[in-house]
DNA sequence: CGCGGTCAAATAACGCCGTTATCTGAGAAT
DNA sequence: ATTCTCAGATAACGGCGTTATTTGACCGCG
C-alpha cells in the first residue's frame, strides 16, 4: 500500500513542505478570524481546525501573536489588494474618492480582519515596526492618487502627499471606528464618512 | 472588644451599604485598569485587590460584561469632566479648538480608559444602548461650542450642529487611533491632529 | 538486519481566565 | 434555643497560552 492519502489540512499541507504548512495553517486562521471573529482564534481551536496538535502551531511560529502578526499583515494585504483593484478613471478627484469607497467596504465587510488591523481584536498586540510599515505601504495607491491630484492641479501644488494620505486615512478610520462603536447608526455611517471625506481633502483645494 | 477594624477595602466599604460597595469595588477596578492595563482586570485579580472573593463581585454585577460597561461609562464621565473644565473664552473658535486639545490630552493620558471606550482593551465587550447614549453626551460641551459657533456666525448658519460634533469627534478620534497604533510617530500625531479637525471645521466655515 | 540517535509531533501538565456549584457560618425569626 | 436564610469563601469546571515530557517514525551505521 502506498503513503495513505492524508485526511486533515495539516497532513496535506505537511506532505508539501514547512512553507506550504504555514501558509496553510494561516489560512485556516484566517478563515477562522473571518467567520467567527478574534475569540475563535485560540492556539487550541486552530489546532483542532487543522487537525493537528498545538505542538506543530508553536513550533511553527514560537507564539500566538506571530500569527496575529500575520493575520495582521493579511488583513491589510487584502485592503491593498482590495485598492489596487479600483480602476483609475481619468478624473483624479473621483479616483482618490473611489479609494475612498473601496476602504470603507473593504473596513465592513472584513469586520474581523480590521479589528486584528486596529488593536480591537487581540488584546495585548503590538505590530513591529516592520508590519506597521508594511501596513502604512498597503496605502501607497492612495499616496499616488494624492499625488495624480497635485500634478493635475485638483489639489494644490505645495500640498505634502503625505500629508494628504494620513488625513484621509485618519478620516476614514475615524468614522468606520465610531460607526463600528455604535455611534453612527443606519446610515449615518456613510454620510459622516462622506463629509469628513471630503473635507479632508478639500483642505488641500487650490 | 467592640467591632474589630476591617482590613480590606472591601470590609470597609461593606461596612458602609451595598452602595458604599459598589462604588468602592468600581474604583479599584478603574484603579486597576489605569494602572496596569486591561489585562489586570480579572475578576481573580479584581477580588483579590478588593481583599474578597469572586463571589462578591458576581453577586454584585453578575458578570464582567457589567464592570466593563461601568468602566466604559466612567471612562467617558471623565472625558466629560475634562471637557467641561476647558474654560468658555470669548472666541467660540479658539473654545473649539481648546476642546479638541483637551479631548486628546484625555486620550493620551488615559491610554486604558480610551481603550475601553472605543473596544480596544475587552474585546468581547459591546455596550448596551444606554451606555453608548451617555458616551455620546459626554459631548455635550462640545455641541454646545459648535452650536455657539453657529450663532457667533463663525460657522455658516445652515450649518448642523451634529454634523459638526461627529466630524470633529470622527476626526480627532480617527487621528488618535492611528497614533496609538504606531502610525504617526513622534511628533506627527499632534501636526495631524490640528490638521484634521482643523479640516474638519473649516468644512462649515461661511 | 539490528540498533542507537534525532527530531517532529502528540500528550499531558501548569497556571491563568470567567463562571458556577457547594459548603460554611453568622445573624434573623420564631 | 432552634431553625432558616443568605452572604461569602472554597473549590470545581472547562477553556486559554504555553511548555515539559513522552512517543514514534525515520536515518545512518555496524
Amino acid at each position: 500500500m502506498p503513503a495513505k492519502s492524508p485526511t486533515g489540512a495539516f497532513a496535506r499541507a505537511q506532505a508539501q513542505g514547512e512553507a506550504a504548512l504555514r501558509t496553510a495553517l494561516l489560512d485556516i486562521a484566517a478563515g477562522l478570524l473571518a467567520a467567527e471573529g478574534p475569540a475563535a482564534l485560540s492556539m487550541r481551536r486552530l489546532a483542532t481546525a487543522a487537525d493537528c496538535s498545538t505542538t506543530v502551531l508553536y513550533r511553527q511560529f514560537g507564539a500566538k501573536d506571530a500569527i496575529t502578526a500575520a493575520l495582521y499583515r493579511e488583513g491589510f494585504a487584502r485592503l491593498r489588494r482590495r485598492l489596487d483593484a479600483v480602476p483609475r478613471g481619468d478624473d483624479p478627484a473621483e479616483y482618490l474618492a473611489a479609494l475612498g469607497r473601496a476602504y470603507r467596504a473593504n473596513a465592513l465587510e472584513e469586520p474581523n480582519f480590521y479589528g486584528v488591523m486596529h488593536g480591537e481584536a487581540v488584546p495585548g498586540f503590538v505590530p513591529d515596526e516592520e508590519s506597521r510599515a508594511a501596513a502604512a505601504a498597503s496605502l501607497d495607491v492612495l499616496r499616488e492618487a494624492a499625488r495624480a491630484c497635485v500634478e493635475a492641479g485638483v489639489l494644490r501644488p505645495d500640498a505634502d502627499v503625505d500629508e494628504v494620505t494620513d488625513l484621509l486615512w485618519a478620516a476614514a478610520h475615524g468614522v468606520i471606528s465610531l460607526e463600528r462603536g455604535g455611534h453612527f447608526p443606519g446610515a449615518l455611517g456613510e454620510e459622516r464618512f462622506r463629509a469628513l471625506t471630503r473635507a479632508a481633502v478639500a483642505a488641500f483645494l487650490p
